[in-house]
DNA sequence: GTATTTGCAAAGTGTTTGCAGAATA
DNA sequence: TATTCTGCAAACACTTTGCAAATAC
């Protein structure tokens, strides 16, 4: 593993990252990018991502079609969200409760290395009270 | 909502995953069922692979690399698995708490029509207990 | 007889990769 | 200068879809 260099590109893309601070996918991103004038290719997103999301700076999350969106990680913990599917609303929950339980069930079933993902979604309170129209999309 | 039609197809599709009783892909069953002599395309089995999960007679997870399995559920109830991630060991682990947690939380944060889905991954006692060049690989 | 289901091949989606040139250390 | 990084276009893996023929009800 050896020391990655620092470029425009990585620069610009983690810097946009961070100041959204919601999930966005690698297309999502580079679009954005790309509106703001930036000539960045959408490889280069792919591969900083992987990047920045090996080293545990993102969090990253799949969409039910398969795509995946990140998000910039303040700190040092991975954390765990609350999306509503209909306008993409995203809290952070405290999920001590699951990183006990999941630490529990690896001593029991004598598991080493043991990850795991949480995926939350539900329709938040704004976009349950509207219309029944609306909500058939 | 239209009641589906019965037909060969779907019947060898149905059984075959009962009988297996792990996860597997829709190609992978695909390859099985071909195997077995079926003359069944591709197509019908995701198409198969949909039609149960809508009737939530399937639980799914998916793949780090996007590829999604499917394995019958025998109950009503959606269930929570653990996962060798070197032999493929499928534990299936009681998630009440997660339940009780995403329930509470769904309540805290005025969410509806919540759903979750909770993914663990490690390494089995078998294979963690092997050299280190095997689990290098 | 009518509506649903199938197989095929083509298209679609998001993502990865090989390579030559550009950029970093 | 020696690596690493970038952009491009092509390749990939998995999944979905349009349509005509076959099948279930």
């Amino acid at each position: 593993v050896r020391t990655p260099r620092r470029s425009n590109q990585r620069t610009r893309i983690a810097d946009e990252l961070a100041r959204l601070d919601t999930f966005i996918s690698a297309q999502g991103l580079h679009f954005r990018l790309r509106l703001a004038g930036e000539q960045i290719s959408l490889s280069t997103v792919y591969r900083t991502l992987h990047l920045l999301a090996d080293l545990g700076r993102l969090d990253c999350v799949r969409e039910p079609g398969g795509e995946r969106l990140y998000r910039h990680r303040p700190g040092s913990q991975h954390r765990h969200y609350l999306t509503c599917r209909h306008c993409g609303l995203t809290l952070v929950v405290d999920a001590t409760v699951i990183e006990e339980w999941a630490e529990q069930l690896r001593i029991v079933a004598g598991f080493a290395h043991l990850e795991h993902a949480v995926e939350l979604s539900g329709v938040c309170g704004e976009c349950g009270s509207e219309t029944p129209e609306q909500s058939l999309k």
